[in-house]
Formats: C-alpha cells, structure tokens, sequence
DNA sequence: TCAAATTTAATTGTGCACAATATATTTCTT
DNA sequence: AAGAAATATATTGTGCACAATTAAATTTGA
C-alpha cells in the first residue's frame, strides 16, 4: 500500500486530471445530442437555465453557471441569432440587459427532453451513485470556491 | 422522495454541470499557482506527463492527455517559446516530433512539487475520499468512451 | 515497384473561458 | 444638485478544445 502522503505529481493520481478528463468526456457524449438541437453544450447550459426561470438578467445567468459577461455576451448573441432569445435593455435599469425566450426557445424544451434520457443510457448508473457522485462534486467546487466570492 | 425516474432539465440536478462547474473550479484553484510557474493548466499537465517520460511523441502525449494535434501544437510551441523544452522530427520516422526537456523544464519539477502540496490544503479530505472520487471520475469517463475509441 | 492507403503533425476556423479594460448607467455623498 | 463611487454589460486579447482539412512521410499490397 503505498498511499500518497506526499502529494505526487503522476498524472494518473491527480484528481484535477481525473475531473477535468471526465469532464470533457461528458461534454463530447452531449455533443451529438446537442448538435440535433444546434446547441453547443454551454448554450444548452444557458438554456436550461432559461427554461426553469425566463426573464433574466446577464449576471443573473452569470450568477447561476458561474460564467462572465466575457463568456455570456458572444453566446447569448449567437441564441439570438439563431431566433432562440432575445435581449433588451430593461427600462428600470438601464445598464440590465434581460434575456426573454422567443417562441422558438421556449418550444426547443421539448425535444431537449430527450437529451438527458439519452445521457442516462449511457451512464447506466443507479440513481444513487449518479446523485451521490453529483453532490461529491457541488461539494468539492463548494469547498475550492475562493475566499473572495463566498456565497453572501 | 422525488428520484428523478425520468431524467430532468433542471439545472441543479444535472451531473454533467456538477462536473463541468467543479471542473472549472479546480482550474481556477490551480491558476495562482501555476502562474507563479508560468504555466497554464493544460501546460502543467503536459509537463507532468514529461516529468514522468520525457522524449514522448505529440501523439504520444495526446493519447496520454485525451487532446489532439490542434491543441498541442501550439501549447507545444508556447512551451519551447518558453525553453521549457525542444520539439524535433524523429530521424527514424520524419513524421513524429518528439517533445524533450530542456535543462529549464526538468529544472521546474522542483519547484512544481510546491502544487500538489498546496492544493491538498485547500483540498481538506481524507486520503481515502480523494482516492475513491478520482477513481469513480475516472471509472466514468471510461463509461463515456465512445465505442470508436475503445482501448486496443 | 509504385500507386493507394495509412499515419503523423500542422493548419484553419469556431466557440468557449477568463483576465483586463472600457463604457454607460445608477447610486451615494456631501 | 454635482461629483465620486459602484454596478452591469460589452470589448479586447490570450489560450485552450475540437472538428475538418492539408501536407508530408511511411507502409501496404497488387
């Protein structure tokens, strides 16, 4: 048994390597299911978003997947362009930009339906360890959040 | 008891978002640290891999790491910029580079044993915790390998 | 033997992530 | 009410990821 005390640098003991491996796998296992939609992964994140609560403002988005305006701003003009959203100025604030689902976006719910049902054939996990692995990791992110964006 | 029998589009129950969040959140954990190395965080993985076996060709590193030559290259090239290390055709077959250390790249394993340490700290958890989530992302990943690139 | 198929990197193009900065709007302070 | 500080989004620039294509070297197989 030779456990690490000392912390390794060998790839294959990273945990870093492990999630961000895992990660990307996930990412490509969506990627066919969301190229039917014409949707790349993060949109698709966006959307689910929108799809639970419509009528958000940028950083509220932002706030929800942990993205920036740097991030969100492309993307969010790339789902208008596709007829998915729109984006406007809110009148109460002015420096607000309030994303609203066009009929379009909101219809596309439907058959993302099929996406997660796809993605659990995949995964052929208990429902346990898939819900036990996912609140592992919102716990690990919890624990690495940076001491200058605690949750107020 | 409210078990997701069919799978859901909320945001906060996807395991695909845990990952992809809590993946993102190391990175930026990494990141003051890499940076007092000069190293991006896909940079230190490709030195980790070198630090291991040095003289590896760029596929040989992107079978290693899951990337390919349209990302390597230019982080290979950004790495030589650096002098971390040289990239030169392979005389017994001119079409593999084969990726060596240089004295400074070999030099920086030092300092980088400083990473995993710090980063164990933030961590806070057991040896056994950290050994069995890494071992579960990559047991998923594995679940997630499309069929056309099954281990030979 | 030599043309076709395969293999290896590099290149091109798109779309994130994220830091740093800029701009516009609103709120705070006096 | 005027200027300062704070807030929200957009912009710019760098560096991944990854698909698709290209180019060059090697292997293959009639």
């Amino acid at each position: 048994m030779n456990k690490p005390l000392t912390p390794s640098l060998l790839l294959d003991e990273q945990l870093c390597f492990a999630l961000y491996a895992a990660s990307r796998r996930m990412t490509a296992t969506y990627r066919p299911l969301l190229e039917a939609l014409d949707l790349t992964y993060p949109q698709y994140l966006v959307m689910l978003v929108l799809w639970e609560r419509d009528g958000l403002t940028v950083s509220e988005l932002g706030d929800r997947l942990q993205l920036d305006s740097g991030t969100l701003t492309p993307l969010l003009k790339r789902l208008q362009q596709a007829g998915l959203l729109g984006r406007r100025r809110r009148q109460s604030d002015e420096r607000e930009v309030e994303i609203t689902l066009t009929e379009a976006g909101d219809k596309l719910r439907e058959r993302a339906a099929e996406v997660p049902r796809c993605l659990a054939e995949k995964l052929c996990m208990s429902v346990d360890a898939f819900t036990r692995l996912r609140d592992e990791l919102k716990n690990l992110a919890t624990q690495l959040a940076s001491p200058t964006d605690q949750r107020e």
